[in-house]
DNA sequence: TATGAATGAGTTTTCATTCAT
DNA sequence: CATGAATGAAAACTCATTCAT
């Protein structure tokens, strides 16, 4: 079909191009966003840093807010390229898998820290506006789905110990990222002394002894 | 008692409005920003939601940012006030001291829980700035100085096991924090659910088998 | 008449009252217009100045406005109390009564120089309002009137060379306004430099040789 | 020729546009405050004046203040460009060169009547203003500068009698400044009778004898 | 595709003025 | 008469977005 080999060839240019462009807008955000807010950076600053003039940037992005999603997918990509890797090295050891999935997403976290967030923050709103939901709700599922599914299949062989996995997932994640949310605080701590922290709270070494259960919350 | 008389009068006509006030800003501001994220959200609307006209909030208000000390005092303030109960009631079981002020904090955020995000988020950008800069870590140290406090005591008295308490208390407050963040991927959880399930896993009973040291951090 | 005099009696202290806060109001002006613009100037500023709280001016005053005849009245008031003694003193030396009336202008804008400066270039705009027009002019008159019958007189017994008295007039008035305007290429001059300056052009030192007519303006 | 062919792309497309917008800006401020004072003229006005749209003033203007140094700027230029052939038509006649540069300045400030007097009276202003002082300098510099300079050679050749320069460079200025300023005073007045009178004054033709030392100014 | 000048809606903020006390 | 809290109209300014080139 010489036809629509042409027009694949003819379009995949354009769509090259159009990844490398949302890239560079992707990765221009990330660094305009670690000098100020979404709110404080104009559009203009990001194209500029881009290498696009200001209007440029509307031909890859329908609009400013699409940089929330252009973000997360981003970050998301990034993380799910990890996960076949981790499954396979982890090999059946669930505790483990957990540990290193959430070691993959503090480091993908730990590479663009202030976007991430910016994207934590905004998401919430977007999510909101059923123009973004569905992209918005892929993001979140791609991203703490890895987690979800293994929870769940932890808790189903027994090594995890769940009352709602959801809250699980939520907590896990809470933890990650606290080392973009936390810049202000964690300003003289390292990322492996902080992973260090949350790998031990997660595996239950934050109390001494381990019958934490004496201290069961009381309400 | 004309010595009593007097002090009301001084403090009374200007301190007691400006308090009232200002409460009703801040109240009026965590009813906002349930619908809305704050840069949404015009002065105009937040001074009617208060009752005021549009103008009148800059009586109280220096600018639109100061809302978020506003909001961050306020309920760090409230969280303050629970605190002797709490030290208290726990006598010494520093465990529980540290479980019973998380569900303080979990609580107050409960409490306002989108208003709690906002300030989460615009802390950062607003503590960059001199002019809020003062204003902006005493309101971190007060909330943040609770938790530190209790964690350094549980280190010396060797009940709490801690490399580096800033990232523990970081990773607590995450915790915490969750349950206004999470607002969107909890939606069907209740917050008792939630709060046992990180109740759980502070006190190590996130995987089921006390030793998790094996699954230990590999990196 | 009984009656009357009580009326009289009654209206008497609050006149009193009106014509001093209006002099505080007048002498506060000046003070405030000597750091910043009159349209920099908010109406709080210059009743506290004055002594009075914010709302208090309007009780004296119909609006923001209305300082401007405030101003010049009172400073018309100072400059027309001199004239009769002036035109004693010169007892019939029309030229020595002009320069002596120049000087006491001078002296008057000296002053309040910064005052005298907003309400040169205030009562342009003022005068253009129906609500001011009569006040203003009979400001401008007052003022200018002194001058305007001293050159006719001039005039007419020969001593005084005009063709346009209005236009003598103002140029009179200019060279002392300047001594107003010109506070900030002036810094280094004193008064009476300044003074001994207009005072030649007017006497007609300002070239060396007397006959000036040779380089009469050619257009 | 490449070169100039370059010169002119790089000089081009901003430049050229920039000085004609500014140029239109400067000549809608001139119309629209013959009507209004600055104050009362909003920027919006002067934008659809000038044949832009409300934000687009801000393209080519930092801010509102600074329609006042644009102004100067203007019209120092369109003198400027007068004072070469002045000079040379007045080869080496220091008085009437001084006379006939005040006749520029005249017409300068009749072409821009009102523009002028907002000029000169929110100079004071600006000039106090760190941003504006070096802006504001330039400008008086470059207006007095002509005047003074002249001034000072008829000095040192003895046909200027004057013992302070600035202060007579301020008179001679006050005097131009008058047609401006007195545009309420003088409606009835034309410009050449003005011209007449203030020229008379300079030459020493004020007062009918020359010898008016006999009036000098006795304080 | 890329540009950047132009737009105008929308924002924060100020402040002259009013009025209940 | 004096107060000062409250008002809301109006202003300067910003910036996401469009579109002719």
């Amino acid at each position: 079909m010489p036809r629509s080999a042409e027009a694949i060839r003819v379009q995949s240019p354009d769509d090259k191009l159009v990844k490398a462009r949302r890239r560079q807008i992707f990765l221009a955000a990330c660094r305009v966003l670690a000098r100020k807010s979404f709110h404080e950076a104009s559009v203009k600053e990001l194209a500029l840093e881009a290498g696009l003039a200001a209007g440029s940037i509307y031909v890859y992005l329908d609009s400013k807010d699409e940089i929330i999603p252009l973000i997360g997918e981003s970050m998301v990509a990034e993380l799910v390229e990890m996960l076949p890797e981790i499954r396979e090295r982890t090999a059946g050891d669930t505790r483990r898998e957990l540990i290193e999935v959430m070691r993959a997403i503090l480091d993908v976290i730990d590479r663009y820290r202030e976007a991430f967030n910016v994207l934590h923050h905004e998401a919430r709103y977007l999510a909101r506006r059923p123009q973004y939901r569905t992209a918005m709700k892929k993001i979140g599922d791609d991203y703490l789905g890895a987690v979800a599914e293994i929870i769940e299949r932890g808790r189903r062989t027994g090594v995890i110990n769940v009352e709602d996995p959801r809250s699980a997932v939520h907590a896990i994640h809470m933890l990650c990222a606290g080392w973009a949310t936390g810049a202000n605080n964690l300003k003289g701590t390292d990322k492996e002394t902080y992973w260090r922290e949350i790998a031990a709270m997660v595996e239950g070494r934050f109390f001494t002894s381990a019958n934490g259960a004496s201290t069961a919350a009381a309400r």
